[in-house]
DNA sequence: TGCCTCGTACGATAAACCTCGTAGTACGGC
DNA sequence: GCCGTACTACGAGGTTTATCGTACGAGGCA
């Protein structure tokens, strides 16, 4: 297992069962944040941070993927030079079933109403 | 409809379309608002402010609900001396399906695995 | 009328948050 | 070794937030 070591530093993340429902709705209730999180899901893999166009400056841009990391929305693993960002779906499942779906879901429902 | 009056002045809620998913998320995302919401849910009916045996003060409980009422969480009516808390779980199934009862069986499991 | 209860309004305080800019570190390629 | 890219760290500014205390208003009840 553990493919290459992706190479270097860690990060901390809160295992499984240190995620907490609070700080999870939290993290997703910024709507800048919301949008990291759709896209990742839309996605559907790992992005690293430059891959989203997000209109605020890189230092918020790291501010934001902390506050996600370190909610345990998503799983941040450096790969050479880039970062990349992966949505902790089967965690958060396994905690909260079927809500990140649903705020999903919710997400899009409300984008395609505006 | 409209049984008797409720008594007196009104309180200005978002109406269903206003209801925006990221302060839906916020308003949950506080400890206190999401024991009022837990509590409201799991009583399945309206509440008075002073229902709740919050280890707050007063006003930071009127705080707490003005945030749930704006946000659209809950709707509020004057009953008299007593301020009436429901949930709008109508409308807020019909804007985001399932997300509050997602979010309410995350919480009740959440408190179970303390 | 007068009192008690329920809740609000307002002000204050301390903490958290979002944003930025600048300076710095780690890695890969020339 | 040197440079560029990707991201971080730190500090600052301005806003929001959670909390409190005190003072006030509205409604029921004796």
């Amino acid at each position: 297992m553990t493919p290459p070591a992706a190479s270097g530093r860690d990060l901390p993340h809160p295992v499984r069962e240190e995620i907490r429902l609070e700080s999870v709705l939290h993290a997703l209730s910024d709507p800048m944040r919301l949008r990291i999180v759709r896209e990742l899901a839309a996605e559907g893999r790992e992005l690293s941070c430059s891959d989203f166009a997000l209109p605020v400056t890189k230092s918020t841009t790291t501010h934001h993927f902390r506050v996600l990391r370190e909610s345990g929305v998503v799983r941040q693993v450096y790969r050479g030079t880039a970062k990349l960002n992966g949505l902790r779906a089967d965690d958060l499942d396994a905690l909260f079933p079927g809500l990140l779906d649903r705020v999903l879901e919710a997400a899009d429902r409300q984008a395609g109403r505006v």
